[in-house]
DNA sequence: GTCTATAGCCAGATAGAC
DNA sequence: GTCTATCTGGCTATAGAC
């Protein structure tokens, strides 16, 4: 069964692991090789160099993570129903993928010029819409004045940071795994809470 | 004048620049040796080795962070002037050293014994002050019924993520540096009346 | 303390047999 | 497509002159 895998996906998915690890510079085609079970020459046969395979690794996991980001700025729902199915479902995606979101800042602060290729390529609603919403929701008397942009960030925060600050959070709260896990639990509805709560009139 | 600064000091000052940009794995001994206009064989002399100069290099710059996130958990303040206090200070802060929490939790995740190592060797009061503090400040009614540990992870979520995840932010909210600074110059106040807003009754 | 030169190693990439 | 062997360059680290 494992058998019909092919090579060249059984090398994005040893890739995955150790470039999310290790980061690009930190990675080594010899490890992706072994994590892989294959020949190291493979890895070029497939994706021609370090970079390619980097590349693919890379766009594949900024794919994976955007479209999340943009439920919040392009859906249909409420703002809070937003911020509740958000909350939920990006904590529970990323308790299963708690390396992706490290991985991508942290190639993105090296290589900045990433973010405009990949998010500007896709043509999406965006901001724009999301402004409006929150414009028309404060006009309405729905939820307090705050800017839009603000409250994105916010959003982004609270669900992100937990997954990309792990080791700090951990010592500075002096937990163990298996609490910080409990903690993580708690928070796919609390952060929904917290930011309802600080709008709300 | 700047002849005075010794080459032990422009080394050091040049090995910050470049490891919190490229991280241990990306930088490179001779690009630290030209950033400091001195031989690469100096750095040797003083230093011994890559791996010692990183370790100088990231003690000095955890030991820059974590004093101020320690401020929350020990400071006698009440809990509102805490939080506008430390977001005032700490993004204040971080204007002036925006590669610094990046370069801390990347290296913190390839590396999580550093944590234990460089926080529980310091006995601070830590988080036991800071949870007895919420606790009676629920008991009050002060604020809103809230764990200190999730509060805490929301403090530190709001005031940090912005500064690891510029390049992100800066491509999804459709903004340029100067739009970005603007909006991290609003946080200073925004983020504090975020969270009072939330726990306040 | 500061320099030049170089040892020694390791990683990415390719050649070529099967 | 998959393997072994090897080239090539770059990097850390040291030896040794001044």
């Amino acid at each position: 069964m494992n058998k019909e895998i092919s090579a060249e996906e059984k090398i994005l998915t040893a890739a995955r692991r150790i470039f999310e690890n290790k980061g690009m510079s930190g990675a080594r085609m010899q490890e992706i090789a072994d994590e892989a079970k294959i020949n190291k020459s493979l890895l070029h046969y497939y994706y021609r160099s370090k970079q390619k395979l980097f590349e693919a690794v890379f766009k594949s996991a900024f794919n994976t993570l955007s479209p999340q980001i943009n439920t919040i700025l392009s859906s249909d729902e409420s703002i809070c129903e937003k911020i509740t199915g958000f909350t939920f479902n990006y904590t529970t995606f990323m308790v299963k993928h708690p390396y992706l979101p490290n991985f991508i800042l942290q190639e993105l602060n090296r290589n900045p010029e990433f973010v405009t290729e990949l998010i500007s390529s896709k043509n999406l609603p965006g901001m724009k819409k999301f402004r409006n919403q929150i414009k028309d929701a404060v006009e309405e008397g729905k939820i307090r004045n705050i800017a839009a942009e603000q409250l994105f960030i916010n959003i982004l925060s609270l669900n992100i940071f937990p997954f990309v600050s792990t080791p700090l959070l951990k010592g500075f709260l002096e937990v163990s795994d298996k609490g910080f896990k409990d903690i993580l639990e708690k928070r796919k509805t609390e952060v929904a809470e917290f930011i309802i709560q600080s709008i709300k009139l």
